[in-house]
DNA sequence: AACATTGTTCCGTGGAATGGAACACATGCT
DNA sequence: AGCATGTGTTCCATTCCACGGAACAATGTT
């Protein structure tokens, strides 16, 4: 690593390490995907299939990857889910949201749901999952672009930049449910403004809909949002409702931030 | 990388890409450390302070950890997090375990566990916290030593190589309820095998008791444990009822893998 | 049989990762 | 104030570790 180091990635980190940063982009590539095998990996990346072995395995090795003995393809591992859960143990705002979240899901008989921004997406930090939810959550990802969800048209609809720049990178397809033309993800923002809430029909789940408030900084910029998800009829039937009760929680957790 | 790449590490793993398993272990070192400085992940990992700052950094970029900007120590970060929760989603035992966990939780209002076994220890790897219970998990560590809480000590107790094992290798002090006395562990053990289920007090936090009854596999060898936790009072004065509740909760479960 | 695809292993090579040293900064002690 | 100690960051010479290419084994399709 001599004088001159490449200080520009896509996203404008430093690259450092090469091998680790290959090793975090190889574990991201099963955000979307319960397991890949070596040749997808190795496309996904841009490197040779022996790199990608080596990464995969290695990663075996450290628990953060587990490979299927018939198939030989490779889903996230137990020691990520370990550190994962006690990173997210850790985030200062989860811990804050958990009581009023608990007392969501209590209220509404509905999944409560904590979102954090990041990008152009949101990613789902804290889901306490209905209690006569039967269609669990557990094949639901916890990354979609903003367009997606209630919980990111939420957080769009008050930041017209951030809005802007999800609309300049493309609505794209993600469930059956996803808005892709331009004019009806405007309509929803502004919607939105005018109630205070978002709310989504099959966004992020087949028969599911959702009620989202964002969760603004001190400047006004969104950071989060609380969200409760149910059935689309239990949803539907009681959207005013539920959007005053995520309203409330997200000005009780700003106050006690 | 020529002929003769080393085959044993200390788990017997294949080092690998020996940088990307730098830095899995320094991601392990903030197992029980909100934050650490770069010095003292330097004197943990045994390398230098340029090489834990380089992989620091990187994990920094990738967003595997986040530095503080006025202490300069690293945390856990927010993608490791999300990739976290998206590997545990994605675990099989856990999403079978989620609708006993909630039904354990509501019939006894105490916070559910699941806890599967690796090495010496338990992970606890789904906590869902009791509606009631005001001081919360979040501070509580996910990995124990097997002595220490009663997941722990109901896997041992149905593994005699287990309880050899982890008696060799020392029963280390880790909370102030922590059994350190080899003759006393032995008698929990044996106790535990009586009643079928083991009960701790102030294993895992101060003030909680658990009692928690082990998932055996087809050979008999303990894989998990289910427990439940909750205040002091709450579970002693009902041991045995819970600890019924809890070995049927196994036994469904087993039942529907 | 020929071809395409996958996952794994091997090897030569050069560039990526290392450790040491210097530096900047902060704190505590005499 | 000067010194000692500790921290976190940056730079550079060195070398060996990580890379890509190629070969191989296995499977599936025409």
């Amino acid at each position: 690593m001599a004088a001159g180091r490449v200080q520009d990635s896509e996203r404008g980190e430093a690259a450092g390490l090469q091998s680790v940063t290959a090793a975090a982009r190889l574990l991201e590539c099963l955000r979307y995907h319960d397991e890949l095998g070596v040749c997808d990996l190795a496309r996904r990346l841009g490197v040779a299939k022996s790199t990608a072995h080596r990464l995969a395995t290695t990663l075996v090795g450290c628990g953060f990857l587990a490979q299927d003995e018939v198939s030989r393809r490779y889903s996230l591992g137990p020691s990520l889910a370990e550190l994962g859960q006690v990173a997210a143990d850790r985030m200062p705002l989860r811990r804050a949201a958990l009581p009023v979240l608990e007392q969501l899901r209590q209220r509404t008989d509905c999944t409560a749901h904590l979102a954090l921004l990041d990008g152009l997406d949101v990613v789902y930090i804290e889901r306490l999952v209905a209690s006569s939810c039967n269609p669990l959550f557990s094949h639901v990802p916890r990354r979609f672009p903003l367009h997606v969800t209630s919980s990111g048209t939420a957080t769009a609809a008050f930041s017209p930049d951030l809005a802007e720049r999800r609309l300049s990178a493309g609505l794209v397809h993600f469930t059956a449910g996803t808005v892709r033309d331009e004019e009806v993800f405007r309509r929803r923002l502004e919607l939105t403004r005018q109630r205070g809430y978002a709310c989504t029909v099959e966004g992020a789940a087949k028969g599911v809909a959702s009620v989202a408030v964002p969760m603004l900084d001190g400047g006004g910029n969104p950071v989060a949002a609380l969200s409760v998800a149910g059935p689309v009829k239990r949803v539907l039937a009681d959207t005013d409702s539920l959007g005053r009760l995520v309203g409330s929680a997200v000005q009780w957790l700003r106050r006690t931030r």
